[in-house]
DNA sequence: GTCTATATGGCGATAGAC
DNA sequence: GTCTATCGCCATATAGAC
């Protein structure tokens, strides 16, 4: 029946804003009947258990996390215009999913086995991007780095303007809402300076 | 008595350590009776309630996540000095307690007001790194840039290479503990090289 | 498929003996 | 100060009516 996908979607999206605001410790199945607008015993009907349905949601919060940029990385454009379209593309999907770092990062520390499981699932190559980036170091047309660290790093300065707002906020920005997404709304111009600044070879 | 004391560190100790591992929704009571190697009663009488244990915990947990860094920035060396001397002292901090930042970071996302409450026993004056920068850039000896960016962007370096340990373990290191370990060795000079190489002011 | 009612277990907290 | 035993509640999960 259409009823029953339409009910089905409803508790995916219910539990997913759910599990993300308050971790999988925090959440109550009663909470997510709430968000959805059904009946606490409809969950188990459709997903059997909490451990279940958190899966569910998970996953797909892990393969976003990580964003599509195989075709960025495929393409023909210089390595400063990958990182610049990379940071640009990450940046979007936090800005849409401001919770997904801090609750991806949480599971997969509190639960560090489970990422081991869904490895499987999930194809990353991070040689595509590191083949761009070695090329540029043998060319001298960057300084020699190591790629692994260059991304975590990107990564890592994206994320924490997420991960940290509550402390961003109170600390640098006088507690107002307003002057975090400014905040928000500059970062990717300053990481995207910061990166490309940090990787010429001007000595 | 001496005893007393005994119990009540021990007790603070044990509860650090499953609070920080398993975060507070996550937490049993018993568990960190079992870590002290005492009885559940005995949290009780000590500290009353989980909360208050947990308020305990996360504000000494809290005030560490900032480090001292008022010598750093108020001595006469150079902004770059400064700077690779607060990655250095950042970093052992974080080798030394490497769940501190996912558990402040969640607690801290989880209650957001928590945050309030504490900020006024906690006086941090991150102007006097601000006006360091500031400075140098007047000076013209470093590009010009948001010093409070900048911040944010060194902190997320440093913090995202523990937080996100079992994701850049799986993806990046072949799940190996010994590659990680030596990933981290190598992160203080490559994150200290980044940063100085992006506040040059070469065109 | 969706609901109400309930079983079952676990957790925070307290009472009370020693 | 430290323990055992227990209360009272709440969360997951199921039974069973509609």
């Amino acid at each position: 029946m259409e009823l029953k996908i339409e009910t089905e979607e409803k508790i995916l999206q219910a539990a997913k804003t759910v599990f993300q605001q308050k971790g999988f410790d925090g959440c109550r199945m009663q909470d997510i009947a709430d968000e959805a607008g059904i009946n606490k015993a409809l969950l188990h009907y459709y997903f059997r258990s909490k451990d279940r349905l958190f899966d569910a949601v998970f996953k797909d919060a892990f393969r976003k996390f990580f964003p599509k940029v195989q075709e960025i990385m495929a393409s023909d454009i210089t390595l400063e215009k990958k990182l610049e379209s990379f940071i640009d593309k990450y940046m979007d999907l936090l800005i849409d999913n401001p919770m997904l770092p801090i609750f991806i990062l949480n599971e997969v520390n509190r639960n560090p086995e489970k990422i081991t499981e869904i490895i499987n699932l999930q194809v990353i190559n991070p040689n595509l991007l590191f083949g761009s980036i070695i090329k540029e170091i043998e060319n001298g047309s960057i300084r020699k780095l190591d790629p692994r660290h260059l991304i975590i790093s990107i990564i890592g300065m994206c994320i924490f303007a997420f991960a940290g707002k509550p402390i961003i906020k109170n600390f640098l920005l006088n507690n107002s809402e307003e002057e975090y997404l400014l905040f928000i709304s500059q970062r990717k111009k300053e990481i995207t300076e910061l990166v490309l600044k940090s990787i010429t070879n001007i000595k």
